[in-house]
DNA sequence: CGCACTATTGAGTATAGTCAACCGGTGTGG
DNA sequence: CCACACCGGTTGACTATACTCAATAGTGCG
């Protein structure tokens, strides 16, 4: 919505010049990215390896489905989603990337995006070269087991979808992506109570297995019901205890 | 749930013992399993971390939810389920691991089981101590490799699952099933066409987000439409092209 | 032999999907 | 600068899909 506004249509899609080049040892992300546990001698080797930042604009492709895989990204700022394209043209979300987090884990299993990253904002990436990471992860044994809890994070936390499209009806879907949220922009140190959507009904809908319909319906009724305040795509969430019990009526 | 019948009292479940301890090297599964890709003499390095099998009757749990996480496990014989225990007692089922799958990966994270794995038949696995994986992991780069393949090929195929939840209908979710078994089992160089289920309707209803009745209903259909042959848990594919096109009607 | 479990099938229902109209804000072009 | 078109969102009416409840039958194990 208002971040068109803030676009400027010059702003080029580039790789970040060398000197504003990425570095974990001065990133507020240092704990909830990869560097976490490590020491200041580690995290410089780590800071050794990032050859980039890379900008990306809303609406923009950081990768596309095909595209070769060599790079992890770490998201910096911004927020990304995962499409999955069919045959037929639509396209299905698979998921949605917040600062910290890190994108491409699922192409090392076959040398190619599997997925496409699209920028839901202006966004930035740290580029990760997986070769060299790897053979860092060789020699820096922390960094090798915190990379593996992030993609063993990854299993979890997809684990935890499919349970929730196995197993949950639309508001209880709605009600924990709404939670999960929360909890993720707490984690940043924004407030968990009030934070604004980065995506549409739609996109929602789909990362959710609903239509758009549904999703606006239920944001209506968590309205009147009094579980949240929601203006287009800024939400207050005003009775979590409440929003946390209608996830819990699973069957 | 029904499981506790058949399982005879006596069968202890223990470590087999040192003189039929797993042995890569020797073992039918090499090609699928962790060793994918080591020289011999890597391999023997492998299988000297690797301390033991374990058997699991079938009901048996390998494993519960808040277990210690300190191993891995490589399906040698055999079938699991892992599940998910919500308060009311009620389960839900996340996956199903065939022989040469790992299981545990998602423990990696939190230090503990997040969900049960339970033997569908009397079967073994070979315990993989993690923290000395981790460490072969820094000395044999394939091995190192192979196994952030292994990781992310899980999470390719969980959320493969994901868009078969949220994008398709239930006779697409069960048609995507039968393939993704049927691949499974002739990966494992059994057949593609012809194989026994390894779980009750219940189970697969559980795993694909229907009910028992649907699951059923469909199998049902699918034979009146000849797609498929099915008695009791034998099934037999007829037309692989009809069911492949049963599940592109996404969206 | 009988019980418990698994599976099949039917009837009625509820949940979420589909189709459609409408609204408001934003950005574009006349 | 205003009008208009477009996109995202809301709401309503109807419908279809899959769920619930229920009855029945076949298997396999004790």
């Amino acid at each position: 919505m208002t971040s068109t506004r803030r676009t400027s249509p010059t702003l080029p899609i580039i790789a970040a010049p060398a000197n504003i080049k990425a570095a974990c040892s001065s990133c507020s992300l240092q704990e909830l990215c990869l560097p976490v546990g490590l020491s200041p001698a580690e995290i410089d080797r780590l800071d050794r390896i990032i050859s980039s930042r890379h900008a990306t604009r809303r609406g923009s492709s950081l990768y596309r489905i095909g595209d070769p895989f060599s790079n992890l990204y770490a998201v910096r700022t911004g927020a990304f989603k995962t499409v999955d394209l069919s045959e037929d043209g639509s396209e299905k979300i698979t998921g949605f990337y917040l600062s910290g987090e890190i994108l491409g884990l699922d192409a090392i299993s076959t040398d190619r995006q599997n997925f496409g990253a699209v920028a839901l904002e202006d966004s930035e990436v740290c580029v990760l070269p997986f070769k060299r990471l790897e053979e860092l992860l060789r020699e820096i044994p922390a960094l090798q087991h915190h990379f593996h809890k992030i993609m063993s994070r990854d299993i979890m936390r997809d684990q935890g979808l499919m349970l929730l499209l196995a197993g949950m009806k639309a508001d209880a879907r709605l009600g924990a992506f709404l939670i999960g949220l929360s909890q993720r922009f707490a984690n940043l140190g924004y407030s968990a109570m009030r934070f604004r959507l980065r995506m549409t009904r739609e996109e929602i809908g789909s990362y959710l297995g609903l239509t758009l319909e549904t999703v606006s319906r239920l944001f209506s009724r968590f309205s009147e019901e009094g579980l949240i305040r929601i203006d287009r795509r800024e939400v207050e969430i005003l009775d979590f205890t409440a929003l946390r019990a209608i996830i819990e009526v699973r069957d």
